[in-house]
DNA sequence: CGAAACCTTCAGGAATTCCTCAGGTTTTGG
DNA sequence: CCAAAACCTGAGGAATTCCTGAAGGTTTCG
């Protein structure tokens, strides 16, 4: 697997404090590496200079033009994906017409897990991220896929069980308890009794637990865990 | 796969400078080299002095008239692809007559995604921009004779059903949300009831899935993916 | 204008998935 | 060693999701 040392860096152009703070905030979180910029001018002089992976750009700046930005940028050789942001309906039939290809936008107000989501998509397609694999011992689980591998053969798993194996993977030596479980995997929090847990549990260990060494532990009067074999 | 070194190099001729602008724009994001000029007489002088690859000529131009221009341009050799823009109406008989070998032409006002397909196009013919097929298994779409080819065989795809198996083709090893399926073939945002995309997924699977090991994958609750067969 | 091609909706049916229940097995603590 | 607690697992009906054909409406093209 890749070793992805440095983060990805993300450059953010918007002229509006809020934006840049909200979307900064979310690409942060997200382990990208931001740099906030609020007007076109700068953001050219900080991509030319500086190294970034990927460009989220308000269309309508203070100084050049969102496009106008983009184009110099690709005349200067800088081919990085971009994402626009665009006000809803002023602008939008051109946009559509200047994307594809690499680029992309999306419309204020957007959902920032939107944004997040295909920032991530782009740095994917240009090998700045690494693709969302948890892996551990011969199991593999692919979120872009969504698909699950065990031993390099495909497991079909149902949505349900492939929540829970997503969460048990991703929380590999720790313990999850029941009531994480059914926090994160069904919606409720009961402590009421319920062997849904179990019956899944079970079912994934048929599905993806290959004798020997068992995966998923039981951890009695607490939850279950994953551990990386020795 | 041919490399290929050098962009490709567009000259766009408009006397109006919101159309440079946006064909410029929208020519550059397509990772073409773009020069553009105001009037014919410059224009003549820069396909003779420089190396163009391709033409987007308005016909109604301050000085010298389109038609003329190229005249004059094949009249001295320069045989490459022209593209010319033309006012709806007006002029649109005349150019239907008026044009011979390899040019082409809109009408204003235009998408500008058609006309970067279109210089893409006239590109592609005389070699100076490489062909782009995408193929998994034994489907082949090909997308500058807009075909696709099941076995070698061509099948017939509708308009909706060949955006369809674009986007699926274009995201191999990855699952395509019904979301993302509504929001690019599409263009509506709705997260509300709709079979339409299950009707096109059926279509497409009887015209291009041939029996054996199914190329696009139902994956429950997400969307649908194609996978590189093993 | 008329025909053909295409898009969309709808609805019945098929397939899959969820979840409860009930009986069995293992572990724990005294 | 025994009983209680905790956990495992299979079965089956309910619920959800998906498939697909048919019918009606729209657009395109000659």
């Amino acid at each position: 697997m890749l070793l992805v040392v440095s983060r990805p860096k993300v450059l953010v152009v918007d002229d509006e404090e809020n934006i840049r703070f909200l979307v900064g905030s979310a690409l942060t979180v997200h382990e990208l590496e931001v740099t906030a910029i609020d007007n076109g001018a700068d953001a050219l002089h900080h991509v030319r200079t500086e190294s970034v992976d990927a460009l989220v750009l308000d269309i309508n700046l203070p100084d050049i033009d969102g496009f106008e930005v983009v184009r110099r940028l690709r005349a200067s050789g800088w081919m990085g994906p971009v994402l626009f942001l665009s006000a809803r309906g002023t602008t939008e039939d051109r946009v559509r017409g200047l994307m594809m290809g690499g680029d992309d936008y999306v419309t204020k107000p957007f959902a920032l897990e939107e944004l997040v989501a295909r920032v991530q998509v782009a740095l994917r397609r240009t090998g700045k991220l690494e693709r969302r694999e948890l892996q551990v011992g011969d199991v593999v689980l692919d979120d872009d896929a969504h698909e699950v591998r065990v031993a390099g053969e495909p497991v079909h798993l149902t949505p349900t069980e492939y929540k829970l194996l997503r969460l048990l993977l991703s929380n590999v030596g720790r313990v999850v308890t029941r009531a994480q479980i059914l926090d994160s995997v069904w919606e409720y929090h009961f402590d009421g009794e319920s062997a849904i847990v179990e019956t899944f549990i079970s079912q994934l260990r048929r599905k993806v637990d290959n004798g020997e060494e068992e995966l998923i532990r039981t951890v009695r009067g607490v939850g279950y865990s994953v551990r990386e074999p020795r």
